[in-house]
DNA sequence: TCGTGTGAAGAACTTCACAGCT
DNA sequence: AGCTGTGAAGTTCTTCACACGA
């Protein structure tokens, strides 16, 4: 049953996927809401959950045909196109997901790295990519048609390089540098905050010894 | 008062942390939970409540003094000790890491790399950390006192290295590798899944033009 | 009057429990 | 009998609204 989608369950479908992967590989061809609940450490109430808000995708007693299912999912997370990405700051991370086979994999395609230090711009990454002006953002986001900006830069930077990409026309943004960027709603942004994420663990450890 | 913290309340901590950083660097001496809102995104009553779970930081009529809070958060953050952290998996992501400067300002220091690829061990880093031999893992992170593993390897051995870091008494992991890792639940661990973050950004993308 | 601290209401997400298809 | 799909209950987190102190 369509409806509104919880955002947690997008992310879990993407995490569906791959498994359906594996299980397709070897060889499995049917699959229940409870042996998949198993491999991920989800409730199977709520794989079924999940799946149900985008129609049946399952047969009562017999659980979900894999590669129905994978399709399905493909579908709903258009994971049969491509994007094109490019990203801004060519230190160790950007460089980093430049090369990133994960990405590719997935339809990822990084076109395009900027940066505005003259040391670096011309470098040639391992993948061939050059690293070019920022200055020539619009220019060539706009040539290269892409659809996905990355920003890492340092956090002073970063919400100048947001609106870079705003005003060139970039349809959602990944963000990297630790601030939180003023970016009208319209335009999905997702924040990988790797210092926050070591802050939460370090918390929960020191937590933990008093338990 | 204190009673069972959100998750989210420990991120957000982190994050009016840093901007209480800046404040008190512009000169700010006090702040209202508004004006943390504004600057964060955030609605003003969240501010206070993820505060009062910790105490009475505010004073009514004038909001918090600055420093007072930032020591305060630092205080239940645990951030003025250090952490010994080690990672596994010497790829551009591992890499990346080793050198990334917002760890060790926020008190997170790379001691140690490993591989088990004989072409990398050996391999001296920018910042002179050479790539150790997986093999030497209980060793080498006994006698430097590693307190965090951080996993950047390829998916299929991912589990494999949490089994290692498990045994060798590691208190907490950071995942990077996309899967699902199978830890008993007294070790804490973060995931950091770069390619589900792509994916649910290019979802929103995709079903923002529908609207 | 201004702005905190907090119980109560609300929203978002998860889990339960069971009717109903195969 | 086995397993899905789903309303309803439960849990967790967020927002409201207001008493109260500075």
């Amino acid at each position: 049953m369509e409806g509104k989608i919880p955002k947690p369950t997008i992310k879990r479908l993407a995490v569906y996927y791959r498994c359906l992967e594996n299980l397709i590989k070897s060889g499995k061809e049917t699959v229940s809401s409870q042996e998949l609940g198993t491999y991920l450490n989800i409730k199977a109430s709520q794989v079924r959950k999940d799946l149900s808000y985008f129609g049946e995708f399952g047969k009562r007693g017999i659980g979900y045909q894999t590669r129905r299912l994978l399709d399905g999912i493909a579908e709903i997370l258009g994971i049969k196109r491509t994007w094109n990405v490019c990203i801004v700051g060519a230190g160790n991370l950007g460089i980093a997901l430049a090369n990133y086979p994960g990405l590719s994999k997935g339809g990822y395609h990084v076109k395009v790295i900027f940066d505005n230090n003259p040391a670096k711009i011309g470098m040639k990454l391992q993948n061939g990519l050059i690293v070019e002006d920022l200055k020539n953002f619009e220019k060539v986001t706009k040539e290269k048609e892409i659809h996905i900006g990355v920003i890492t830069v340092p956090a002073e930077s970063a919400q100048q390089v947001a609106d870079i990409m705003l005003s060139s026309g970039i349809k959602g943004i990944i963000n990297f540098a630790p601030v939180k960027l003023s970016i009208p709603k319209k335009i999905p942004v997702e924040e990988i905050d790797i210092s926050l994420t070591f802050r939460a663990l370090s918390f929960q450890i020191s937590t933990q010894k008093n338990q």
